[in-house]
DNA sequence: GTATTATCTTAACGACGTTAACTATATTAA
DNA sequence: TTAATATAGTTAACGTCGTTAAGATAATAC
């Protein structure tokens, strides 16, 4: 069965370049900007050859988001082997901006444009695990941290926190991507205001 | 010349219908989802007629957009009076969350849109002017605070010190508004989220 | 009275995402 | 071996979009 094999290794080439020239347009121009039709022409296939291997354009982001996710969470297990609590915090923030000033069209298709449909069941991520969810790795290191007692007292949600935390950092992250180029705002370089975020979150939840 | 008066005017009603169906749509359904010949319908009008009145469909979001923008700086407005700036400070960051949620789809295009062209010369708003720009009024209430040495010893910066409290609400909501529906994340209610941001921003910058 | 301007109409353009219909090729079943 | 089936492509086309072109009508300006 060498050919079925050839046949099934050609059908995953053409797929995956389908994928890389989707990954590179959509990271240049943002989501709404590429056309199916471009797609097809960088791999000079005809725009039809991609419904062979997908269902439509958001299928398509959705598979290259799901890598991004994946590749989010197994930076921030990286972190995961250092020791102090907070401190893996910190540099979970840290990871997480500069995964946003990276990536910034993927960032915005992952973080804050609304999807109407949520197909739980279509998900390649497990839940929970923090190897593949970015967000559990968060929150258990959060968890940790009021465990060891390193949080003020009163501060016991450990979801609140991680939340709370999250939205400080994607705050920053967002309004840089929406509104760098506004200069009616006399904005503080980026790196201070990650910083000035990171400090005060960090400050606020834990003991000195 | 009555009649080239009331021409004026009719002219200026149709534009206002114009916009009041544009925004009912926009506010339901979300800039990219209305189409030109859904608004013109709603009026009955043919789509055309839209672009003797205004240029094209960013024109319309934007009109009512910088409408929104003074709304929200009129809103702020109403707070200015209150003596302390600090406690000014939480109200006023307690208003724009208030703004964001009530107007999910106008918010989303005002902070959560990247907009190509930054045309200065187009806005109505007055820059630096605390009534109309809604920046201004919360640097300038920083900046009192500051002043009245009501915030932390090495807290000077007040344009990082709004920035930063302007980024941590916008994550709130922003995260809210792209993400409520993800149910991979146990989301705390949103007004714990709301208070734990404000809390936390306002106790790490000023004084106990 | 003729030209101009403003506001509307219908028709149409080019681009989009996607579907339909079809072709070529390769596997499978009789 | 041959007929049916499946896969991965093609071209043509559909319906929708934002927008432009060309023209109609009516009030104003010279």
């Amino acid at each position: 069965m060498g050919i079925s094999e050839r046949r099934r290794r050609d059908s995953a080439r053409v797929r995956q370049k389908i994928l890389n020239a989707a990954r590179d347009l959509f990271a240049a121009q943002g989501y709404e900007a590429v056309t199916m039709r471009e797609i097809a022409r960088q791999i000079e296939y005809s725009p039809t050859a991609i419904y062979s291997h997908f269902q439509d354009k958001e299928a398509l982001i959705n598979e290259l988001c799901t890598v991004d996710f994946m590749v989010l969470a197994s930076g921030f297990q990286h972190i995961g082997r250092v020791a102090d609590p907070v401190e893996r915090l910190r540099k979970i923030g840290r990871a997480y901006a500069e995964f946003g000033l990276k990536h910034t069209n993927h960032y915005r298709v992952m973080f804050m444009t609304p999807h109407p449909v949520f197909d739980p069941d279509k998900k390649d991520i497990e839940k929970g695990n923090p190897e593949e969810d970015a967000y559990a790795m968060l929150k258990s290191t959060v968890a940790e941290g009021i465990k060891a007692r390193r949080y003020r007292t009163g501060v016991k949600d450990a979801s609140l926190v991680a939340q709370t935390v999250w939205a400080g950092i994607h705050g920053v992250i967002s309004l840089e991507i929406a509104k760098s180029c506004d200069d009616w705002v006399d904005w503080r370089p980026m790196k201070k205001r990650i910083d000035a975020m990171i400090d005060i979150l960090i400050e606020g939840f834990t003991k000195d």
